[in-house]
DNA sequence: ACTATATACTTAGGACCCTAACTATTAGGT
DNA sequence: ACCTAATAGTTAGGGTCCTAAGTATATAGT
């Protein structure tokens, strides 16, 4: 009764990436961030004009309710700004904080090393060809 | 400034893994299930004999302080049953129920059916090639 | 035997996620 | 212009996760 290797696929990418990110966690704990919060400076960071909430929370894959008192405590400790738009008054776009734009460099830092030591020993085409996979399937799921 | 394609592998994977569950999720909600949910049942239905609490949290990557509620509502809703051991008082360990243990052979076809849905495109090959890096990266990751 | 340490589970408090319902503003149909 | 529908953000309530501390039992050193 063993199984086929691809039935653990499912089970293995979920623990590979939980595994990941709570050694990314870990490292950048030190610095006062947790997982939602690096992960909104990451991608506030590539986008200098700032960002409406719904569209930083789909980037992010959570909810637009979510990510509003999240987005509060971004800017009690001074690491982003809500700017509202006078061409849409419903809408406030978020932006990164001068510091914010020095911490976003620490956190690209630490994750690229963190990648670094999990890939050692794996070849470029490995990589690429896992990524390849793993884009088909992300494909294949978003248009269920 | 593009980035190599190994730079965005982290990202994609927790995408992927995210995408799957909730869809997985989604499925089994009519049968009253959340992730943890079917997640302690699956893994309980491969140890016929039971697990301990400790054991069950550890296969499901969540802490035992975190398993421990969640099995109440488990036992409150028939699904498991915990019984404690003579030979060593501390420990309980933890059992499917006969009408849980149906449960899991349909949360099964549910997961089999979507697995072959995500997969659709994918030789058997790139799929072994895949499990091979998750392998590599989550032992490298194990090991730090 | 007796005390200290370790182990299994539970409880408490805080963080983050979701869905659903609410408010404010904008866009569209008449 | 006016009313309806759509959109952006917020709030409320519930679920799941974590760490830290508490309780009960078992093990080890003396």
């Amino acid at each position: 009764m063993k199984s086929r290797p691809e039935e653990q696929l499912g089970a293995k990418l979920g623990e590979t990436a939980r595994v990941w990110r709570s050694h990314l966690d870990e490292r950048l704990r030190p610095l006062g961030l947790s997982q939602s919060r690096w992960l909104a400076i990451l991608h506030l960071s590539k986008n200098p004009d700032g960002l409406p909430q719904t569209e930083l929370a789909a980037c992010m894959g959570i909810s637009h309710a979510s990510l509003s008192p999240q987005i509060d405590r971004l800017v009690e400790d001074g690491w982003v700004e809500r700017r509202s738009r006078e061409e849409d008054r419903r809408c406030k776009t978020i932006h990164l904080t001068e510091q914010a734009k020095a911490l976003s460099r620490e956190i690209k830092q630490t994750a690229a090393k963190l990648r670094s030591e999990l890939f050692e020993g794996l070849s470029e085409e490995d990589l690429r060809h896992c990524e390849r996979v793993l884009t088909h399937i992300l494909q294949r799921a978003q248009s269920l």
